[in-house]
RNA sequence: GCGCCCGUAGCUCAGUGGAUAGAGCAGUGCCCUCCUAAGGCAUGUGCGGAGGUUCGACUCCUCUCGGGUGCGCCA
């Protein structure tokens, strides 16, 4: 496809002596509207060089250029050079570009041979998976498919939270009060009354804990009641997160969780102290940080277990033997910022040069209106209580204004659990916010069920319109305001990827899709696109198309559907 | 005490150092004899504060105020 940014800089090029091609490259940039051009050339720097003032500069420089093939105008207004795109070479350009290339238009093989990883979701065993998991879980889904669209070989790993003191606790609790069938019944809330009552009790008998950490260690010696009673726990919690994950359609290539390293841990230690980056501190085992400013890096506590750093330094070793990542991403909330700056500075320190692709992807703090979540405190708000719910609203929703549509069922899933990703991918990560039901269940203005449902619209226009994509189209017959706008914005769509990519920021992709879906209903509205004039009809259908295809690309790249009908 | 993050309209949020700072929601008023009204149109006196850098600052720097979060044996 034509780059018309890159023609902006080749016409420049060739008419500014100042400026290096990258120079230019970094100057050319979108006017504030559509009628100033779609690229602008601002002559400040020039200015400055020539001593002459940017009006001046501006209007001459935009005198040496006439109208060419791929823009129709370029002008100067102020001190600016306007460049006007050739609407019917970017209309042609960008509709041939989808229809040619349907679903894989944006997509690229820029990441080809290379691998990603994307760690993401990872919920603890026998804890409840709560509204505080859905940020990385869908972020970190939604970052895959879009590694994956541009060529990236992806894994996505879900690392458990299965190991730790934690279990010791499960499974002397267990022990002492537990019922398989109970549990069975209803393992989560099970369990987690289990823990919590252990966590009580061992406020006040002290000695609990000892016979916790007895366990832990047993379990870590193999002991085969222990592990027998660590898998139980572990297989009946990963099929109630499975039943979340179904819902949201998310898939892992690996379950790989914390006590999957539990056998490479000594390696690391050992490398550590070969390395002489140890140094003990009160009796447990650290790495110095000060000179780069940060608390020292636990590795090691004084009664010789492990601590999650050392576990991270160990998974991220494996990793690189194992998968050779290019890059290696971890979707966690940004209150472990600290941790990830430590242990990736400790893997820098081992002389390991590919520390600078361990990349923490971190995000904002979800609370609830009474504060900050807590299971314990009983402040919680199950994920797949809010997926239930969101289905259950689109469903009367259905009910009250399609009650006719088929696979009412399978809709009311895709839209209600789409309202929720949706909202989730709508903001920059990093923000914090506060959980509202009213807000996740509304369906109007700039939500998923909006996008949805103009996708359904333009579907529902083509199986009226019948068309067909192997029609030759006369792309001259699309000329308005709202034709063109529609097409800039499909254009620019595979660039947005590539920025969502950088930044391993979602919601860029999630605001384009909702600009085209505004333009579109603008379109619809204002004008009939199923017209007696076979031609007409043809062209605008073939732009529904593009729409259409866009939009649900985008959607997908969200982990999000699209329904034809709804 | 120290570090990191956030602060834009009543609310929730966009805004690669550039041209008049934009949406959605909420409110009000319109538009279904017309391709899906989960839609469209109209209506908006706001960048926490103070300095600084720059031809130009919501954007970069310093200080300050408000909120969040983190800081050796949890993860």
């Amino acid at each position: 496809m034509i780059d018309f940014r890159d023609e902006v800089v080749y016409l420049l090029k060739d008419q500014i002596e100042f400026l290096s091609e990258d120079e230019i490259k970094l100057l050319v940039e979108v006017p504030p509207s559509y009628d100033m051009g779609d690229y602008a050339f601002p002559t400040f720097r020039l200015a400055k060089e020539q001593k002459k003032s940017p009006n001046i500069i501006a209007e001459e420089l935009a005198g040496r250029f006439s109208g060419n093939d791929n823009f129709e105008k370029v002008e100067s207004a102020g001190p600016y050079v306007n460049f006007f795109i050739n609407k019917q070479k970017l209309i042609e350009t960008v509709l041939n570009e989808i229809i040619n290339k349907n679903n894989e238009y944006g997509s690229s093989n820029i990441g080809m041979g290379k691998t990603v990883i994307v760690e993401f979701s990872s919920p603890n065993i026998a804890k409840p998976f709560h509204i505080g998991h859905i940020r990385t879980t869908v972020i970190g889904n939604s970052l895959k498919k879009i590694y994956k669209f541009l060529g990236y070989n992806t894994i996505s790993i879900n690392h458990l939270g299965d190991y730790g003191t934690q279990f010791g606790m499960l499974i002397s609790a267990y022990k002492k009060w537990g019922d398989k069938e109970i549990i069975e019944s209803n393992p989560i809330q099970e369990l987690l009354k289990l823990y919590v009552r252990f966590n009580t009790e061992a406020d006040e008998n002290p000695a609990l804990k000892d016979e916790a950490r007895y366990w832990f260690k047993e379990l870590e010696n193999k002991n085969p009641e222990a592990i027998e009673l660590w898998q139980w726990i572990r297989d009946i919690s990963l099929k109630e997160f499975n039943r979340v994950y179904n819902l949201l359609n998310i898939e892992f290539d690996s379950f790989a969780g914390e006590s999957f390293y539990s056998d490479k841990m000594p390696r690391v230690i050992k490398e550590l102290e070969e390395k002489e980056l140890m140094q003990e501190s009160n009796g447990a085992q650290i790495v110095d940080l000060e000179p780069y400013s940060m608390p020292p890096a636990l590795i090691q506590k004084s009664d010789g277990s492990t601590l999650y750093t050392t576990r991270d330094i160990a998974a991220a070793i494996y990793r690189k033997e194992q998968y050779n990542f290019y890059k290696n991403i971890y979707v966690v909330a940004s209150q472990q910022n600290l941790h990830f700056k430590s242990w990736i500075k400790v893997v820098e320190l081992m002389g390991y040069d590919w520390a600078e692709d361990c990349i923490h992807v971190p995000f904002g703090m979800v609370s609830l209106e009474d504060g900050t979540l807590s299971t314990r405190k009983g402040r919680v708000v199950f994920l797949e209580d809010v997926l239930k719910k969101a289905i259950e609203s689109t469903k009367e929703i259905i009910d009250e204004r399609h009650p006719d549509l088929e696979n009412k069922e399978e809709i009311a899933k895709q839209v209600g659990i789409g309202a929720v990703i949706f909202q989730e991918l709508f903001n920059q990560r990093i923000k914090d916010y506060v959980f509202n039901w009213d807000r996740t269940l509304s369906f109007e203005g700039e939500t998923g069920p909006y996008v949805q449902y103009t996708h359904a619209r333009a579907s529902s226009l083509l199986e009226k319109g019948e068309f067909d994509m192997n029609d030759k189209v006369q792309y001259s017959l699309l000329d308005n305001e709202e034709e063109i706008n529609i097409c800039r914005l499909l254009y620019n769509f595979p660039g947005v990827i590539l920025d969502s990519c950088a930044k391993n920021e979602p919601y860029f992709i999630t605001r384009h899709i909702v600009e085209i879906a505004k333009e579109f209903n603008k379109y619809y509205n204002s004008t009939s696109i199923i017209v007696e004039d076979e031609e007409i009809k043809k062209a605008r259908l073939s732009l529904v198309y593009a729409t259409k295809i866009v939009i649900k690309t985008g959607l997908a790249l969200l982990g999000i559907e699209a329904p034809n009908k709804m």
